[in-house]
DNA sequence: CACTCTTACGGCACCCGTAAGAATC
DNA sequence: GATTCTTACGGGTGCCGTAAGAGTG
């Protein structure tokens, strides 16, 4: 039994399949899946079902599974208190954010983690909230940044920083005063994310609030484009309020009147029931700590 | 980081030398030393001070050593847990023992050991408590069982059982009803252990709480032959009490009268502190179960 | 000189990745 | 056929023990 054949059933256990598994710790399938037949060889006990198309966790795999996390954080902890690098992480971290995170606090959250553990090795992936979900569930991400609470039991969340959106259009589709809802009944389309994105949910529960229905919809799903299309009067849409204030003083935009305002949106840092790693606490104060999305760190 | 490599590391700092913890991993002396310095490189840090004869545990080596048996532990348990032997033992256990143990309960032990734990090797060393004990500090035994209290801060004991010391002679020297200080005082000699063992100190405090200061010794390493010399009527000598009743039976020795009897004898499973390893929970429940100097297992 | 630990070195075994195979859906 | 995992195989690396070396008391 050796340290690398419990972290590669670990990872196998917990990830959707050995090949994610495998990406995970840099190595090739077929010596990931050996390292577990040496691990199951060892322990004279099969710790995954192959009967099926995939190999999926044996109960003996779940026994030992809490115990190997515990060896793993346990020997990780002794090297990171030997070499007296307090509270140093080290290795590979995959992240997943939305791209409105992308654009305001990211870099600022790789440079911070960058500075206070240079030996750690970030990976971030921008997209959607419902497919970084998915990837997480799969174990192809150790946290992400998403709208809302996620639903899944598998999957923690820890709310970090609440959002404003405005509703606004351009000068020249609307005057100075005009109504969202007006806009919208006169037929200019909304311009937003895809259905997946978070902010889009947010948008629904205000129609539904106002019992608008018949919005004519143009989805993109980059928030740039969203901006530019709006700045030439395409449409109708929402932008976080620290960019609305930027946006209007420019006179790029104007924020529209509405009868109440867009809920202020929850930002949740989420994580993988289980995964106890120092890592997760501590990217997950980083986070608390950057976490802005009124500032956008490139404006055009 | 590899598991053999804390497991060495480990042994070496707990025991005297790095020979003697190679000896307890059967490893030669060059790749245990070799693991540590792996060790060392991996995390950067030196365990140890080569500065002096001998290799001293460093600043950062005492840092890690309590980590490192954690992980092993676990790992361990892991090991025992996987493979569904409930509290199956395996491996190698080196134990010790006094002379009188040896001849009375140790073979129970061991065979209920190997019982119990069939894949448990077991290597048994006799000898007397003082150098027992200095072994057991050395880190070459896991535990041992002599009398009395360990003094030393290193060592941890458990009271185990009780013996009862009886002082006898040969019916030729003695007539029934005769009085222990009366033979010595008429310079029979006393047959007993050499200094070291712990049975001395008991008659010792016998023979000052009776004022006996003049008597004469000779002093032999193993029982047999001491209770062998009490029969051919050599000397006086204390015998278990459980002895005592056969050897009066078979006419070979005759119970002394005395004004007091000896103390009770305590005997104590010893092991070394910070060793947490089951082992040695589940050896000390065993010796406390078969433990019982009365009844020899060869009787000539 | 006794003792403790480290270094050099030859041999064996282990472990990795590529590539092909087996099994499921 | 696509996906997922396992098995065969060549190459390199790691790890062990023997033997010699270096340093201490």
């Amino acid at each position: 039994m050796t340290l690398k054949q419990l972290e590669a059933f670990y990872w196998a256990a917990t990830c959707a399949s050995f090949a994610t598994a495998a990406q995970r710790l840099n190595l090739s399938i077929s010596s990931l899946s050996k390292r577990i037949a040496e691990l199951e060889a060892s322990l004279g006990v099969p710790l995954f079902d192959r009967s099926g198309h995939k190999a999926t966790l044996s109960a003996a795999g779940h026994n030992i599974l809490d115990k190997s996390l515990g060896i793993l954080d346990l020997a990780a902890d002794l090297r990171s208190s030997a070499t007296g690098d307090k509270s140093l992480l080290a290795g590979h971290c995959a992240l997943g954010v939305g791209e409105l995170a992308a654009m305001s606090w990211l870099p600022r959250l790789v440079a911070t983690a960058r500075l206070r553990h240079p030996r750690l090795l970030m990976e971030t992936s921008i997209d959607v909230g419902a497919r970084l979900e998915e990837r997480l569930d799969q174990g192809e991400l150790d946290f992400i940044v998403v709208a809302g609470r996620s639903s899944r039991a598998t999957i923690l969340s820890q709310p970090i920083v609440e959002a404003q959106f405005l509703w606004m259009a351009a000068p020249s589709l609307a005057n100075e005063g005009s109504s969202c809802s007006a806009l919208l009944d006169r037929g200019i389309p909304l311009v937003a994310l895809p259905a997946q994105a978070g902010t889009t949910r947010l948008i629904d529960d205000w129609l539904m609030a106002h019992h608008i229905t018949r919005a004519e919809r143009l989805t993109c799903n980059n928030w740039g484009a969203i901006v530019g299309m709006l700045t030439l009067a395409v449409g109708v849409g929402i932008v976080p309020a620290g960019w609305a204030d930027r946006l209007e003083q420019k006179g790029q935009l104007r924020r529209l009147e509405t009868e109440s305002l867009l809920s202020p949106f929850a930002y949740s840092f989420q994580w993988r029931r289980g995964d106890t790693r120092p890592l997760v606490d501590e990217m997950c104060a980083l986070v608390g700590e950057v976490a802005d999305f009124s500032q956008p760190v490139i404006f055009a």
